[in-house]
DNA sequence: TCTGGGGTCCTAGGACCC
DNA sequence: TCTGGGGTCCTAGGACCC
């Protein structure tokens, strides 16, 4: 058996930690209420409010004019998140993080509930920190179960009960199933997991397309073979963006913004020891549509002066397909290689025609 | 003064290769 | 010489997750 465990409001849940007197206060973790901020998340006495995570902070405000803001503190929550993670890794003997505040684990032998509620009962008494936990056999039935009695529950699914289980939840509660696919699904008249989990192919198929809509089917029907994976993935880009206060149509102020970007994605590379081969210019504009433009080198570059000449230069790009102003200039960085590689003697074979 | 920031993965067409 | 069938890489866009 596996579990999810998903630690229960956990921005929050830390600056609580930090500003004891704010307990039993609504509180909200995110951005600017007076600017374009939006809520990372929201404490539960301001969910009683109906402040929920990606609402716009100044939509928080009116809902609860008293709300107490907070700006994230990332790296403040990144080390509680080592010591919970260090805490689960020394009481489960596979440890899989997702994210910040989540993972996947195998559970020690003997009773699986009993395991789970140990290691909830450790994260609470030696950390004060709350969460859930879904046990099951596979991850997505895990994930679900984590969900459903938030916050501080633990959802045990039997073997063989998956289906069962998933079938009268809302298609949303499926990760994968975000607000386009969960729109399709309703115009449909499909509202239920276990509606999905029974889906005909070419019905399928017109609703969610491609590999996805068959994954997902999978997945409603309590089939999930990913493994609890020991080592953590690698890191496949790296990016940063800047949201402006104000519409920026300015192409050397914008210019200036990604060289600065520029500079600390050059860092991140260096800290690595990695290069990238692929830089990525990314604008947003005031009705939020989204244009990219990206170039790709022969050889990985992690200084900031070529990155940020690229990303000015494919700005500039952009800007001839769509000119400005942007609420949003990012630069990104792809295709990575580890820095000072031992290059080996070629090894290729001549290879012959097919077919 | 609606709508963050950092990510992953998928799709689809064209280039190019065998 | 009316037209195969892969495969990979690149680019751009998009869905989704926390
Ligand atoms: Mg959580
Ligand atoms: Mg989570």
């Amino acid at each position: 058996m596996i579990a999810h465990l998903d630690l229960d409001a956990f921005f929050a849940a830390v600056e609580l930690h930090r500003h004891p007197q704010l307990r039993g206060k609504p509180v909200v973790v995110g951005g600017d209420p007076d600017g374009r901020g939006v809520v990372a998340t929201a404490s539960y006495e301001a969910r009683r409010y109906g402040i929920r995570s990606a609402m716009s902070s100044a939509e928080a405000r009116r809902r609860c004019p008293g709300v107490i803001f907070l700006r994230p503190d990332h790296r403040t929550y990144r080390d509680w998140s080592r010591r919970v993670w260090s805490l689960v890794a020394a009481m489960a003997p596979v440890v899989e993080q997702v994210g910040i505040d989540e993972g996947y684990l195998v559970l020690p032998v003997g009773d699986p509930g009993e395991q789970a509620a140990l290691i909830q009962l450790a994260i609470r008494e030696r950390l004060r920190l709350s969460c859930s936990l879904g046990v099951a056999t596979c991850k997505v039935v895990a994930k679900i179960g984590s969900d459903v009695r938030k916050p501080g529950g633990i959802t045990l699914v039997p073997p063989g009960g998956e289906a069962a289980f998933l079938a009268p939840l809302p298609v949303r509660a499926l990760p994968g199933v975000g607000p386009k696919a969960g729109a399709r699904l309703a115009e449909a008249g499909i509202a239920t997991i276990g509606r999905l989990a029974e889906l005909a192919d070419a019905r399928l198929a017109s609703l969610l397309p491609g590999r996805v809509g068959l994954e997902l089917r999978r997945r409603a029907q309590g089939i999930d073979p990913r493994p609890v994976l020991a080592e953590p993935a690698e890191a496949v880009s790296l990016s940063t963006e800047e949201t402006f206060p104000r519409d920026i149509g300015d192409r050397e102020t914008l210019h200036g913004y990604l060289r600065e970007m520029a500079g600390s994605l050059a860092e991140g590379l260096v800290r690595r020891g990695m290069t990238a081969r692929t830089v990525t210019t990314k604008l947003r504009y005031p009705d939020f549509a989204i244009v990219t433009r990206s170039r790709s080198l022969e050889l990985g570059i992690d200084d900031a002066e070529t990155i940020a000449d690229l990303a000015c230069e494919l700005l500039d790009r952009a800007f001839k397909a769509r000119p400005g102003p942007v609420r949003l200039a990012g630069v990104g960085v792809a295709g990575f290689d580890r820095h000072k590689q031992l290059v080996l003697p070629g090894t290729d074979a001549e290879a012959e025609p097919v077919g």
